[in-house]
DNA sequence: ACTCTATTTGTAAGCGCTTACATCAATAAT
DNA sequence: ATTATTGATGTAAGCGCTTACAAATAGAGT
């Protein structure tokens, strides 16, 4: 009985509506340049037909998207779920679909998916961190697509960025420990390659340490990526060491959820033998036993600012400023004064 | 100084490169089809201009978009995190890109995010569970978009499912439950209406009490979200009852953690005064204390074979079978037997 | 030498939409 | 009544790519 029904186009309600291609487009665009009468007619062709606009043909006769990309290390964990969520909740607010993609912590993925999500059209792009090559901020630049960084605040940097300062933040965490006593330090950071928010909370601690006049380079480090179970194993590594540290600092709270775990296998009691810290608060650190003293780092505010500061920067009402979140540090159960007994 | 360096098209590779834009196109997307040599030119002309081909164009002339969309009901725990990073990474293997869109388990914004995905030309798309209205899937048959279910395994269902059977799965883990000797068993399950996920678990238990001669009717069920603080309310509310039930079941991990973060509070020991299960087996299972009784569930597992049944749909090779994946219980310290003073 | 086939490349017609510009009608100003 | 102005709609030119088809070239078969 004729040809397949198909997908309606433009084409199929202009006609049945009985106006031109442009009318409708209109009236999907700038509702206000079509006369009510004119707009209800086609707007009840639009809903009889079930039409929906081909979005490819629309960006690319409108050079527009309304579309931000994101790319973000991992999916794998919570540490940048419910930052994400709240940015894409407030993208949505302004008219703006998210796309998400995860990088596994690779540069080359991240790369290809940066040109993917500018080849399909992203209005702007949220990028994690500041370390990447400067060729990939030219390819930015010439296909005009805005970038934010995010998760990372550096006022020096040329691009803008909305975060807190890792180093400030794990500074006043360390600054903490030392002040509860402690004196061997060890510390569980994620793979600092390409990766300047575990630079800078490895940074943080050292500060940290000189400012105490403990010797920065006595800081027991082992690198890992950010896997409970690498966290579990590295805290056995530290474990084993002779004299033991009497506290682990994680750069993060994945990490320091393995090791808590790794510390209850082993026997170990936290925070009376060892005391354990971890980094961005998320749900775990408080349902972990014992709950983990850590940094609190605002992630819905940071995705709400992170999305209003990139939609402005893609409608050219903003060049791209910096806003620095405040994180602080909040006191659980995993931290307490070394045990005199195997301190000193 | 001319005009403003922006970015290449076919066009200016063809001209960099002195032949067509159709041979351009021949080397990008089926380089067997053009003589070394002048693949080698263009090829050359592609890397020095850094172009990119732009992805609306492309999919509005192939139709065809190498991308699959998945639309999972939330990003903010680690449920579909696992499996959906596999589903990516088979994907990509493939050649197709995912983009995933989440719709806080809001049927409209589920509906919404399909016609986004739809228009924004995905190839299929990953929904999960099976219930929503059939206008979708009329709307989605119109457009021709292929798409699977996961999550959810149905073979009655008219759409082809990856998944596993909820209420199966749950009703070993409460015939486990009641072999253990409970009697008075709760319930903190998600909120049912649109999730057949959740429907399911708790019929399985309801299956398993009466398949034991238990009055099914007796299960105490408290509806709520799937947060962990809502966990944690639902069980004090559990706690709270006379007499108490000596279990609690959750409708997944993260709910069972929040009940067991409740319980430290109230200074309920679990399990010697209750016990608790949950269902998924993500990593918080493992990691809270005591260690969580749970479903397993082979997430990576789900996602590899969803992306492949997924794939042959879309290239035509399958018209959707559905596939029966396996989960397992994995005892583990939250369930035991119930304390002789309150159970009888 | 001549046709036939296979191989490589070019030509050009869309894909479905937006938007600058043209057109037309209706109202206001003279 | 005439012209200017405003507002609503139509016309048609692309946006950057793929691909059916045509053309050109080269080798094989006779």
């Amino acid at each position: 009985m004729g040809k397949t029904r198909s997908a309606p186009t433009l084409n199929d309600v202009a006609k049945a509506a009985g106006v031109s291609t442009a009318t409708v487009s209109r009236c999907l665009n700038s509702p206000e340049q079509v006369i009510e009468q004119t707009r209800r007619r086609v707007m009840q062709a639009v809903e009889s037909l079930g039409y929906t606009p081909n979005f490819a043909a629309r960006v690319m006769a409108a050079n527009r998207s309304f579309t931000i990309g994101a790319i973000i290390p991992t999916m794998d964990n919570a540490i940048f779920a419910r930052g994400l969520q709240e940015f894409q909740d407030q993208l949505r607010e302004s008219g703006y679909t998210l796309l998400v993609s995860s990088s596994a912590y690779d540069p080359e993925v991240e790369r290809e998916q940066i040109r993917t999500l500018v080849a399909r059209g992203a209005d702007g792009l949220l990028l994690i961190g500041h370390e990447r090559d400067a060729d990939i901020y030219e390819y930015l630049e010439r296909h005009q697509v805005p970038s934010l960084v995010a998760w990372s605040y550096d006022p020096d940097a040329k691009r803008p960025s909305v975060g807190f300062s890792n180093k400030d933040a794990m500074g006043e965490l360390a600054r903490t420990v030392i002040a509860a006593g402690h004196r061997r330090i060890a510390m569980i950071s994620g793979k600092t390659k390409g990766n300047d928010r575990a630079q800078n909370r490895v940074e943080g601690v050292r500060q940290a340490m000189s400012q105490s006049n403990l010797d920065a380079d006595a800081l027991t480090l082992i690198e890992t990526t950010y896997e409970i179970d690498k966290g579990a194993e590295a805290f056995r590594q530290l474990m084993a060491l002779t004299p033991r540290p009497t506290v682990v600092m994680c750069g993060n709270d994945v990490l320091a959820a393995g090791a808590l775990c790794e510390a209850r296998r082993l026997g170990i009691k936290v925070p009376e033998q060892v005391s354990v810290t971890g980094f961005d608060d998320i749900e775990l650190a408080e349902i972990v036993s014992p709950a983990l003293t850590t940094v609190h780092v605002p992630h819905r505010e940071m995705g709400r600012k992170a999305a209003r500061e990139l939609t402005a920067m893609v409608e050219g009402k903003s060049e791209g400023h910096s806003i620095c979140i405040n994180t602080r540090l909040v006191s659980r159960h995993s931290l307490a004064e070394p045990d005199c007994h195997t301190s000193q």
